[in-house]
DNA sequence: TTTTAATTTTAGTCTCATCTAAATTTTATA
DNA sequence: TATAAAATTTAGATGAGACTAAAATTAAAA
């Protein structure tokens, strides 16, 4: 049995890895979970000595097969309890993630196993982002940035790239969620904007916001 | 913020101030909780630091009014959660204490909230205990053993006093649960055993069961 | 290729929550 | 009421998980 400390760096060494490469520095860790460098090594020895990471000292660390197979898994209850969050309490998409973070920790396969049928065996998240299955394993969906997109196509928001509370607060605003279709009318080559319809409303979205928001091609 | 640790302890010294008496034991607190005396009195050291309860050495304990209102709401949390496990994930009522042991311990006043509207603001849990309110109120239901009922009565099952697994698996396999309407037909003097009809069934009950059913007379 | 800077680890400390063993206080009993 | 037993507290230790400050290693710059 994980503690939830063990756990939450399992998780984020695998964003990392994900995100960025597959080995992850001891400083990388640090900042990406607001702790000290001294702190990570002290759990890295830890989780190594568990086989759940492979570690070198000074040469950084990644997951073994073991490690990955449960960070996966502790990211699918997170997600799940995150699509619970909005789909059955009604919660906006940019208010469930502190929750999900303590949920995410509740030991009981069965528990998950019946909340995954009580919402209908899900596949993304409230964000877009795909909900590994009970064994550990993502299905890597084709996402790509509306900025992307070409002209005339139909796509469907999957998610964001960033989740940054303005940007999801701006989306809401103007009303794409999840599962929204969207065409591209017409880019702008000027400042990269590109011109879409969605809901029967027209509207210019800019390049930053353009490149933060996944989608899927229909 | 209070601890996971905390928590549990103001929960049990609740329990154990209205199931026995007004001044807890550092003994009673030790067996009810598994844990040893002298990380009872650890732990009482610090809780009345947070003025949580009032504690004198050598004399027992007791909650403070912060405390008990504190205590409240983590039975609040428990037994929400325990309708969410039964009601919305079908799981049987003798399953449930231990995940929302943990649950219980999610840090979220609009989590219980809305929890709480989902499950349409029930009044008793799975095991018929009394759900209390936001502010911590318990409303006390009068609540009767089965074996205190007069002969052609017609009760309610609310619950059960002692909640061992053995006794619950019997009551499902009865057909015994929250909620059943049960008529007293008749008493046997020399056993106290009762006869009893519920859903066009009828059969007698043993003392000892009697005797661990609450109901409330309709 | 030295020297400097950045990264990473080590050493030592802290809090929380637990334990065991020993000392103290209260209660029960002779 | 003196003494034994039970209950409770204190003292000291441990492990997880965090921190700071200092030392060691690696990477970058001169
Ligand atoms: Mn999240
Ligand atoms: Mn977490
Ligand atoms: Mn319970
Ligand atoms: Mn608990």
């Amino acid at each position: 049995m994980l503690t939830r400390a063990e756990e939450n760096y399992l998780k984020s060494i695998f964003h990392l890895e994900t995100e960025l490469e597959d080995v992850v520095s001891t400083n990388a860790i640090a900042e990406f979970m607001e702790t000290k460098p001294s702190s990570v090594t002290d759990m890295m020895r830890r989780l190594a000595e568990k086989e759940l990471v492979t570690y070198q000292r000074y040469k950084g660390v990644y997951l073994t097969d073991l490690g990955e197979k449960v960070a996966a898994r502790v990211i699918r209850r997170h997600r799940l309890w995150e699509v619970f969050l909005v789909e059955k309490l009604n919660f906006q998409w940019d208010e469930v993630h502190e929750i999900a973070e303590q949920l995410e920790h509740v030991q009981s396969e069965e528990l998950i196993c019946r909340l995954d049928t009580f919402l209908n065996n899900p596949e993304i998240d409230p964000h877009g982002d795909p909900i590994p299955n009970a064994e550990g394993k993502i299905k890597p969906l084709e996402k790509k940035l509306l900025s992307e997109v070409d002209i005339n196509k139909t796509a469907i928001c999957i998610g964001v790239k960033e989740s940054a509370t303005e940007f999801l607060q701006f989306l809401d605003r103007i009303g794409i969620q999840i599962g929204t279709k969207i065409k591209i009318l017409s880019k702008e080559t000027f400042d990269n904007s590109v011109f879409i319809e969605f809901n029967t409303k027209r509207m210019s979205l800019s390049q930053k916001a353009s490149e933060n928001l996944f989608i899927k091609i229909l």
